[in-house]
DNA sequence: CGACGCATGTAACCTGTTACATGATTGG
DNA sequence: CCAATCATGTAACAGGTTACATGCGTCG
């Protein structure tokens, strides 16, 4: 498991609450790992049973109190072992690869592709969210050291990966539009 | 969900017993789609029950016998009607993003470093892999069409990811070097 | 006060993982 | 006949998803 190390980590960089632990897996740690408040709530409170976390109740101003989450030494020794241990790559598991395989067995074929340019469009736009996250927080990244660095680092991991995916799904379109033009083998197009 | 749906594809492509699926999502479906006989069977055996496919027991030689799958009319109507839907986009999960964004808080951060050079090792096995497959599976790719040309391509995105990886775990572990070598912060370094 | 938003949860369900179980068939 | 292998499962559990619930605080 994960969420629980992932959570170390992030409250590591920062104390925070649950709420605002969601926030951060829909931002800056979501390009490598999501999760919804309810994970995170009942995570979180099978880490302070075991002692990793301790929270403190804050009042705040206009709001209601949040019990704010801090990493306790046990948790730190969890994460520091963790981290160095070897992790199995992961398998990729992906609903548009299963449909791009699939194609011919659907009515349309185009009908397919336009789910396929669907897709380019999200990827692209998630692409120019992270460049530009990445200018406003990283100007200088030849200067960065530690935590920083790892932080710029693993967004340029989310960038490369989102220039994959359109890499991909470019090439696909392109291909069956070039295939579905010219014919070169007549005798199957009739 | 998608498992069923990429069974579908599986036995469209040609019938098959749970084993021989195993074995598939164990190879070519692998690069996008894993899944355990477990699943598999638990799977196939709902989907019969709902009447997306049929099974005939077949004898075999030396082995004992298999039920073979094959995709009946209702489960070519889901199939058709699952392929067009629009997919939203899977949010990735990494462990190792994890890591590596965790990284300063490990006692010891070349170990880290070590667990990435482990899964670069892994990423590059794999692209070898892959790259040998498409030249010998796909040794013309123009001229491809239909089905065929859906599987070549999704090897093609097999290869963009390993590649990615490659990528991005190289630029992490060489900015890393780089940033220890060279000091130019010596207010932290000292 | 009543509607709304926020922070924190609970409950039910589904998928995926791990470990174990059964019967059939060959090879020694 | 016994061990090994293959094909097919069962059972128990952990993690993730979806829908719903509660209590507090502000704003109108």
């Amino acid at each position: 498991m994960a969420l629980e190390h992932a959570i170390l980590v992030s409250l590591r960089e920062r104390a925070a609450s649950g709420s605002e632990l969601t926030r951060r897996f829909d931002k800056s740690f979501g390009y490598f790992w999501s999760a919804t408040h309810q994970q995170i709530y009942r995570t979180l409170a099978r880490m302070e049973a075991d002692g990793w976390i301790a929270s403190v109740v804050v009042p705040q101003q206009g709001k209601p109190d949040t019990k704010v989450y801090d990493v306790a030494d046990r948790g730190a020794e969890v994460l520091a072992a963790w981290l160095v241990e070897p992790t199995p790559a992961t398998p990729l598991r992906s609903d548009l690869g299963v449909k791009l395989r699939g194609a011919s067995f659907a009515g349309d074929r185009d009908a397919v592709l336009d789910v396929v340019r669907g897709q380019l469009a999200d990827h692209h736009a998630r692409l120019d969210l992270y460049r530009q996250m990445c200018k406003q927080q990283f100007p200088e990244p030849e200067l960065l050291r530690g935590a920083d660095l790892d932080r710029y680092l693993v967004l340029r991991g989310g960038i490369r990966f989102e220039e994959g995916w359109i890499g991909w799904l470019t090439e696909y379109v392109t291909a069956h539009e070039m295939a579905s033009s010219s014919s070169p083998l007549p005798q199957k197009d009739a």
